[in-house]
DNA sequence: AACAAAATGTTACTATATAACGTTTAAAGG
DNA sequence: CCTTTAAACGTTATATAGTAACATTTTGTT
């Protein structure tokens, strides 16, 4: 039998996998606590906040996962690591969250910021709204 | 004796104008919990958390005062109520914030939102680095 | 095996934000 | 002016989010 498999995401521990399982299976993002709560991530053993803060900021650096900032929450990168900041688009009624790259739209907000003599190290975009499941149905 | 003076913002209670007041006179963004720490928010009589997010909760609805998501803060908005979007520059180093508009960025952003089939309501945009000041000095 | 680095477990704690409920203040209409 | 209603406020308690400190275990390397 395989080895810890070479195929899968190199040296994720136990803690880490299951965390990043948790954020894949999830159709919207999640808190720390939301992660917490979940019986695989019990089943795991985590059970303190700090156990899942501690992955989480392992995974963030990975580029595997990206942090919310407007929801406090957690979700997986579905595109992989990339050098490029992403937006998120976040729908107010069902809580789904997509991702869009924005190469342009980056060097178009930085070269901004540069007129104003700020040197940026990092972009973040998040938009709310409704996706396009709910922007036709009527309000609930 | 002038009644309530016309010429300021028209109908800011008392805590509300301690709060703009108070953000009006910092140079980095303020948490709710900074604010009421403030000397003039105490003698304004605020004294319980609750009291700061109810005013700011206003002033933000007025467009008088901008929530930076990633540092759980509140800045004075400098422009007045406007209403295109506006990104903020966060300075790791100092803490300073500036704002900039981002009237054709906002398009950018909305219409690659829009390319997904997302109707965008709001857009918000945060990109730490370095101000000006801070960009020359060698790191401390 | 011996060492060093990273990850983990555990407890307690700090920081951020809201719920619930009653009272006060202010604005609008008769 | 007086009533009615809505907004703002005060107070207490509590929920939610995130971190400090320190001992231990696991993992990778020589």
């Amino acid at each position: 039998m395989a080895k810890t498999d070479p195929d899968t995401q190199p040296s994720l521990t136990r803690n880490q996998k299951a965390v990043v399982t948790a954020l894949k299976g999830a159709n919207t993002p999640l808190t720390a606590y939301d992660i917490l709560g979940l019986a695989p991530i019990r089943r795991a053993g985590m059970k303190a906040p700090l156990t899942i803060y501690r992955a989480l900021d392992k995974l963030i650096a990975l580029g595997l996962v990206h942090r919310i900032e407007s929801l406090n929450a957690f979700v997986h990168c579905g595109h992989g690591p990339h050098d490029h900041a992403t937006g998120f688009l976040i729908c107010t009624d069902c809580g789904r969250t997509l991702e869009v790259h924005l190469e342009s739209c980056e060097r178009h907000l930085a070269g901004r910021a540069r007129e104003q003599g700020f040197a940026v190290d990092d972009v973040r975009v998040e938009m709310t709204g409704r996706c396009p499941g709910c922007a036709q149905a009527p309000a609930p």
